[in-house]
DNA sequence: CTGATTGCGTGATATCCGTCACATCGGCGC
DNA sequence: GCGCCGATGTGACGGATATCACGCAATCAG
């Protein structure tokens, strides 16, 4: 079962087309889809497995922008507007992935406008993503704010945040959630601790419950 | 003249669709456009005077994210995607502005596939732009790097970059430019100071000099 | 001129957090 | 078992910067 979301509801004639210059290819955990910098190649529709979206410092300082899951369109602004790709995408899984080259792609988009208008939609949503990473990292006031926001906003993905306590699996280190939220490991670990002996949060394994969700939410609005 | 640039080089039947559709009004001087996280009206584009982009946190904490200049189209992404607004848009200057109603706007890019080509490209210069307000707030070490980059950033716009002592009329108040980079009013004008002290910059009257492009560029990268 | 308002300059102080330095723990190969 | 290694916990310390509290300069209305 093909995962080609945003291009699944096209006309026939669209879809035939996207088949014929897609190339369906694998890659193991670990490999880099392309690098921040370099000019675009083309599309990469991530049908399974997880990406990671990421910009680096000169000193090696890297953040996390987001961990790309099947369906999204990655490379896509960059193919469209020519300029050099803004992240860098690298898989975390094992991932089967549609390439399409940039050229390809552009004749596809002048003569399918359907598609065209997809592609809009799907950079509204990036562009929208963006934004809140924007107001995440400018407008906390510490780090807990903003661990705390991302623990609420991945509780909301699962569809767990109706639920009295919430759970979600941690499938990143502490290094990782560091590199998302613009802070230290160490810190991230000190935070977790301080939620844990503050009764707000509690850990089996790699699974994260939140106990208090009240208290979590008040910790991401006033810092 | 008007300056509808994203949409004047379209085919002439596209043009006068959009003649058709478009409202052009004037707004004073710190008129309010739209605000975050209302439900999109349509587009504005920009055709006269500055418009100030800007997110707010509950505490009434402000992030500036760009000035807007005339040829810009305002409110796109939300109108394509149909989401709230993800920013505030306020004039800074009296202001000329089209505005489109969501509704004519959407049905004048089914009709027009050009015009719908274009909205993606301004949507991935829109992304980028977000990409590297995140790479400023996200990896640099201290308000002295993120203070150093936009002045560079600003210097390069004018062209004035290749000079040997660039000069660039410093529009905003501390206070503003402290909301460009996510850091308190005090901070801004002590880092000025610092930065007069050390020959690095040099101010006449509302005019900046760069006077050592080295050692600001240093900054923006070290720290 | 006078008072009000707005933006700028500057000191004192507290705090958050990055960094360095280790200790500990859990898995994994063998 | 044993050694290894990546991930996690924790203490100590210092530096950057937010915040509060002023004083001062410029502009403007009356």
């Amino acid at each position: 079962m093909r995962v080609d979301r945003i291009f699944c509801d096209l006309p026939t004639a669209a879809l035939q087309s996207f088949e014929t210059i897609k190339y369906a290819t694998a890659y193991p955990k670990g490999a880099v889809l392309f690098v921040e910098g370099q000019a675009p190649r083309g599309i990469f529709v991530l049908c399974k497995g997880r990406v990671k979206l990421s910009i680096c410092a000169s000193d090696g300082k890297t953040l996390i922008l987001k961990i790309a899951e099947p369906g999204e369109v990655l490379g896509l602004s960059a193919t469209v507007s020519g300029k050099a790709y803004e992240l860098t995408a690298e898989t975390i899984d094992p991932c089967q992935v549609n390439f399409v080259k940039r050229e390809d792609f552009l004749r596809f988009l002048k003569d399918h406008s359907e598609a065209c208008f997809k592609v809009a939609e799907q950079l509204s949503e990036k562009y929208n993503v963006a934004c809140h990473e924007v107001r995440s990292l400018g407008l906390s006031h510490s780090a807990a704010e903003k661990l705390a926001k991302l623990l609420i906003e991945w509780s909301s993905k699962n569809g767990e945040a109706q639920k009295q306590e919430p759970r979600l699996k941690l499938a990143l280190t502490h290094e990782e959630i560091a590199q998302m939220i613009g802070t230290s490991r160490e810190t991230v670990t000190r935070l977790f601790a301080d939620l844990k002996k503050r009764q707000i949060l509690q850990t089996k394994g790699s699974t994260l419950v939140i106990r208090n969700k009240a208290a979590l939410r008040s910790l991401a609005t006033t810092g």
